[in-house]
RNA sequence: GGACCGUUAGCUCAGCUGGAUAGAGCGCUGCCCUCCGAAGGCAGAGGCCAGAGGUUCGAAUCCUCUACGGUCCGCCA
């Protein structure tokens, strides 16, 4: 159940009844008429700005419409009052029912919260797809989470997600991989290397060149690549997906698709996807001209075959070919769209870092072209992760060299605050992560905020349980009752939740998920403290169980609400954590 | 030269398809543990939402321009 969305219903019913009394004109239309929150609790419970978006096209005064509005609104049971405000908002006020209902609903309800909004419909959100190089670090770690938190929103907003990771295993930087390999081969054969500008001297690749050992013996020493690069290639890209895998495990990230970009390689599949532009008249020779301000001291106009990107909204058309007659990295990407919209989905979401920025436009151009503007692609760009200790920049590394994993983070500061940190930002805003700050366990650190206020409701059940109380959620929900205006205060947040949960889903935004729960646990604890102050609002009643079971059921809702918000975001909501 | 993103409290950042007197955490000042978990709470100070125009009943939010910051810009992915 949604209550705003419960109360919009009424609204809407109310409206309907003034058209067909007259005051209001036919043919009228709602979709702007919003009922939300008020900014400030005394203006009420919920508030609709309908006397306002309808004034003009009514040809009426806002709050003429307000007034004739809030006289049927009142005759609801639920509405308690309905007053007119401001510029012509209603502000409405509910009866104490309509939040212990709330409770109600959290408590009895399969999943509070979850939403139907989706209505099935099939996404694929794609996220990680690194090179499979090496381990999984900071910089991706980000995007990793965030494409997780994501597609487990969308999956809870009823939307049928699949998880996916594009291999880019079909270009130059897999090459270098196994002739980084092939050093590290030589090296446990006992010969001197050294590792050339541009290759991949990490520690990682040690294990790689044992293995390759064990397994070809001294076959590949002294022979050229054209003997060992292709086996090389697919051992150790293989490898590195392993490594890649279990890191993100690591991070409680899992896929269900792992798409190879070499597949799409001599099967035909990037020819048919670039004919189906073609057929589009989106494809031809020509030459491009050199970008303004920048000209790279090697230009040269070169007749390439491109795509018509600027049909669709881009900026300069693509190449798609290099002038050698091979593929550029942007052909097999098109195809691999191509596959997804092939595959049946309604709507594509990429996460890519940052600085593939300058790729939107071309890639929307290609899914807009492929799809005849029937695919809706929605990119999503992940800003950089500055890594700092205690404000400095944060250095180190056990197994790279150069880079921070995502393996030493995790051992550093654990998979839960990683990715709740991580989600407390907008994607697209630069993220200052500080190591010491994380590890802290108090105020600063905002997952252990919340997790606390989960603990703590545990605890207090926990106690009422040892007290022979039955604290079964369905007896919570019976006995609920909401004693006091800081109960009401909880519970309006709680009633939030629904809503907060599409508006999140809509604008593919999971940090607002995070950000709810800190303001739920701050509601929260403040109720909690008052029974330090006085007895009497302590939850638990000893030796008087219903009157427990009635004030625990409010912190068991808080609880549930908790726990889900925290299993969207992927972190643990914990029993205990003394 | 161009594209995209950003500019909100001392710091780091939220701010819902445009809504009422702009929010949070940290930091600062002063309080609250004979315990339902102080990993918490209460109170206070702190803002011309970068600037200028425009649209609107109404703008931090939408549009245009300017300034500053970041990312990127043919055959690397």
């Amino acid at each position: 159940m949604n209550l705003f969305a419960d109360i919009r219903t009424l609204v809407i019913s109310a409206l309907d009844a003034l058209v067909s009394d007259g005051t209001l004109p036919e043919g009228l239309d709602y979709a702007n008429v919003t009922v939300e929150p008020p900014r400030d609790a005394a203006h009420g419970d919920m508030a609709t700005n309908a006397a306002m978006v309808l004034a003009k096209p009514a040809k009426m005064k806002p709050r003429d419409i307000a007034e004739a509005l809030a006289a049927k609104l009142t005759a609801d049971d639920r509405i308690t009052s309905a007053d007119v405000a401001g510029p012509g908002f209603l502000n409405m006020a509910l009866g104490g029912d309509a939040w212990t209902g709330i409770l109600q609903a959290v408590l009895t309800q399969p999943a509070f919260g979850k939403s139907t909004m989706g209505q099935g419909l099939r996404v694929n959100v794609e996220y990680v797809s690194t090179n499979p190089t090496g381990p999984i670090h900071v910089g991706h770690t980000r995007g990793a989470v965030f494409g997780d938190a994501l597609a487990s929103l969308l999956a809870y907003a009823g939307y049928d997600v699949t998880r996916e990771y594009y291999i880019n295993d079909g270009g130059s930087q897999v090459d270098t991989l196994a002739r980084s390999v092939y050093l590290r081969y030589l090296e446990a054969h006992g010969v001197d290397i050294a590792f050339p500008e541009g290759t991949y001297p990490g520690d990682y690749l040690i294990p790689l060149g044992e293995e390759l050992k064990d397994k070809v013996g001294d076959g590949y020493v002294d022979q050229g690549e054209d003997v060992w690069l292709a086996d090389i290639r697919t051992f150790a890209t293989d490898a590195m997906m392993d490594l890649i895998r279990a890191d993100l495990a690591l991070l409680g990230v899992e896929q269900d698709v792992f798409f190879s970009e070499k597949s799409l390689y001599g099967t035909g599949r990037i020819e048919e996807a670039i004919a189906s532009l073609d057929a589009k008249g989106l494809i031809y020779e020509g030459v491009l001209e050199a970008p303004k301000g920048k000209t790279p001291d090697d230009w040269e106009p070169r007749e390439q075959t491109l795509f018509k990107s600027t049909a669709h909204g881009d900026d300069v058309d693509r190449a798609i070919k290099k002038s050698d007659g091979s593929w550029t990295y942007f052909a097999p990407d098109i195809a691999y769209h191509y596959d997804k919209i092939e595959r049946g989905y309604d709507l594509l979401i990429d996460v890519f870092g940052r600085d593939h920025g300058g790729y939107v436009k071309r890639m929307n151009a290609a899914v807009a072209a492929l799809s005849d503007g029937k695919t809706p692609l929605d990119i999503k760009l992940i800003a950089i992760v500055k890594l700092l200790q205690n404000g400095q920049e944060f250095k180190m590394s056990k197994r790279a060299g150069t880079f921070v994993t995502a393996a030493d983070m995790v051992e550093l500061v654990g998979r839960d605050a990683i990715r709740f940190i991580m989600l407390t930002r907008k994607n697209d805003a630069p993220l200052d992560f500080d190591v010491e700050v994380v590890k802290q366990t108090n105020n600063d650190n905002p997952v252990y905020y919340v997790q606390y206020a989960h603990a703590r409701v545990c605890s207090v059940i926990q106690k009422a349980e040892a007290a022979g109380m039955d604290m079964s959620d369905a007896a919570l929900a019976a006995a609920a009752r909401l004693d006091h205006e800081a109960d009401v205060t909880v519970a309006k947040k709680l009633a939030e939740w629904p809503r907060l949960v599409e508006i999140a889903a809509r604008t593919n935004e999971p940090h607002r998920i995070a950000f709810y729960l800190s303001e739920l646990t701050a509601r929260f604890n403040t109720r909690y403290s008052m029974g330090r102050d006085s007895d009497a609002m302590k939850f638990l009643q000893e030796g008087n169980t219903s009157e427990s079971q009635a004030k625990i059921a409010l912190i068991r809702a808080v609880a549930v609400v908790l726990s889900a918000g925290l299993g969207i975001l992927g972190v643990t909501a914990p029993q205990e954590m003394r």
